[in-house]
DNA sequence: TGTAAAAAGGATAAAAACATCCTTTATTGA
DNA sequence: TCAATAAAGGATGTTTTTATCCTTTTTACA
């Protein structure tokens, strides 16, 4: 479903929005708290600073934080940002094209999933996934 | 969503289905026909073979086809048979257990959307699919 | 029989994903 | 100003996935 890049980078930044707000995590912190390995986290992360989905300050208690903006961005930017639109997007059966002129056999199946998934995603808004983390003492 | 050498074996094996009754395909006229790599083609077969979901033989003449309960298998076990159970089982975010005691903060949506998925892949069986296929001229 | 066809199986190669390491840049505070 | 800290950026290594190639086994049929 996810690449693991993408599942980093979700994990990551649902951590980063159950931070006290104005509180921030370095790399190293992020890492061991996830269990997942710091080097490589890193690139995700600069990569979600890049396209402007997390923040982030240099030296020393520099680290990485949510932005209230980046708290209202939702699942489908940060899977978009990391993985690109395919999992939307794409023929499900990797055909070149996919559209209800060419449709594969399972196209009309999968635009049902996908349009659900779809909605779900973009209605995921993160600082109200971080609420219910809280609330529901839920794992990263 | 699916791997490459699951979308092929999928596309494989609606090809196969798509076929009239008695009729074989060798590897190299499957891949011309779906325009994929025919040696690597050639090892999804083989697998999907040994698991018993497509059937063979060798030979002048040889090739690959759907004996009746081929047709009857569905999408599922294809999946299955290729990428393992993962996708319905594993937990989205890649947290080492998926279960309602630990659940990660898309578990519960990860699962009702697992649940749709599962009852659909469960629920098209390959000669019904063969079928709308013919009926609507789908592309493999 | 023996030869050709075609899948099965094994070994190898290329590409992509995953992961690590080192250098540079920005920032803080002594 | 200078040293320490932490992200940014670049180079490199490892593993997995994707793809190719060659040999072996089975089968049809001349
Ligand atoms: S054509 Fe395959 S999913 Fe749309
Ligand atoms: S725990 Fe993550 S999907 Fe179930």
């Amino acid at each position: 479903m996810f690449s693991k890049s993408c599942k980093y980078g979700i994990r990551a930044v649902l951590f980063l929005a159950s931070l006290e707000t104005g509180i921030r995590a370095g790399v190293k912190e992020i890492a061991t708290e996830l269990n997942v390995p710091a080097p490589f986290l890193a690139k995700i992360l600069q990569q979600l600073a890049k396209a402007g989905l997390i923040s982030s300050v240099k030296g020393p208690g520099g680290g990485f934080y949510l932005s209230p903006e980046n708290a209202d961005s939702n699942l489908s930017e940060i899977i978009n940002c990391i993985d690109g639109p395919d999992l939307l997007h794409a023929c499900v059966l990797g055909l070149p094209a996919c559209s209800h002129k060419h449709p594969c056999p399972l196209h009309v199946q999968a635009n049902a999933f996908r349009q659900g998934l779809k909605f779900q995603l973009e209605h995921q808004i993160i600082k109200d996934l971080a609420l219910s983390i809280k609330k529901e003492h839920l794992n990263l």
